[in-house]
DNA sequence: TCAGAAACTCACGTCAACGTGAGGTTTAGG
DNA sequence: CCTAAACCTCACGTTGACGTGAGTTTCTGA
């Protein structure tokens, strides 16, 4: 996993299964902060990037955020990150513990979030098994029928 | 729960959360059968059409399908019931074996579908999780020091 | 019976999340 | 050094899933 390995737009796009439009779109909205470039004006994504990307992908298509609550999502979890770099600094350290309760609370609610989600799969799925138990148990008897039927086919040969 | 019980628009609408254009929406698009009318024109809702819309809604916001997927896995619902049908009534017995396998191979379909759905909120269940339990413990120590500086400034008073 | 609430049918509006050229510039390989 | 492929920036187009009146008709309860 070469590290400082660089990408161009297409890339990116083909590893992450999007389109180069897509990670302009995102750069666009905020997102993502803004990409180097090359003196030609070409963007050069590092491998920080890509991750921020995929965690945006993942958010998107496994948790159904829309890209605004992503962006909040993504903007506090930069805070986060302001506050253990202004904690590790030792400045201010009378706010510590709202900063961390404050972190606290938003991955609480993330996590709720998730929860929520799973719980209501877990519902679907339990629907969607027992119907699938039921053709199953159905499927097979059926097929010994069958069996028993071209058993009697052969016999009458 | 009064059987037969029927619903306009509106008590309907109430009842899932969603506002009456949704489920002229619905109906339009052929999401769920042609609501029976009044004389007048009206809608009119009973409780199977209502339950089907549920059932919608849930794929929706549970599973984040569209409403082209659900029509999908709605017709081949249907298609299963007919099949359902056709089996009780006992004719054209020779194709049982074939529809119950192609009803097991969709639910199937669907099941895998929910895995793989949750499997991916799992593990980003997981990763906000690790992130919490670390700054958990780190507040804990915070206030740990909060308290102990408190109890130097009392004795400094 | 009759007024006001609720429904109906168009049909155009909206918003997010990109798609899709057009027209021009940069880059990489031979 | 040169060309084809890749990239750039507008800026308008598209699609899904409804929202939003306008104008009209139906229903319901005092």
């Amino acid at each position: 996993m070469e590290r400082g390995k660089l990408w161009t737009v297409e890339a990116v796009a083909e590893r992450l299964g999007v389109t180069p439009r897509t990670l302009h779109y995102y750069e666009e909205k905020g997102l993502i902060p803004e990409v180097p470039r090359t003196p030609g004006g070409h963007r050069v994504y590092d491998e920080d990037t890509i991750e921020r990307i995929e965690h945006i992908l993942r958010l998107k298509e496994a948790l159904g955020y829309s890209l605004q609550e992503i962006r909040s999502i993504l903007s506090t979890e930069d805070q986060l990150k302001t506050y253990r770099a202004r904690i590790a600094e030792g400045r201010e350290p009378e706010h510590n513990v709202q900063m961390l309760s404050e972190s606290v609370r938003l991955l609480e609610d993330v996590v709720r979030h998730i929860d929520d989600k799973m719980m209501r799969l877990a519902a679907m799925r339990e629907h969607y098994m027992d119907r699938l138990t039921r053709i199953r148990a159905r499927l097979e008897r059926e097929e010994e029928a069958t069996k028993a039927v071209e058993f009697q086919d052969q016999k009458g040969e």
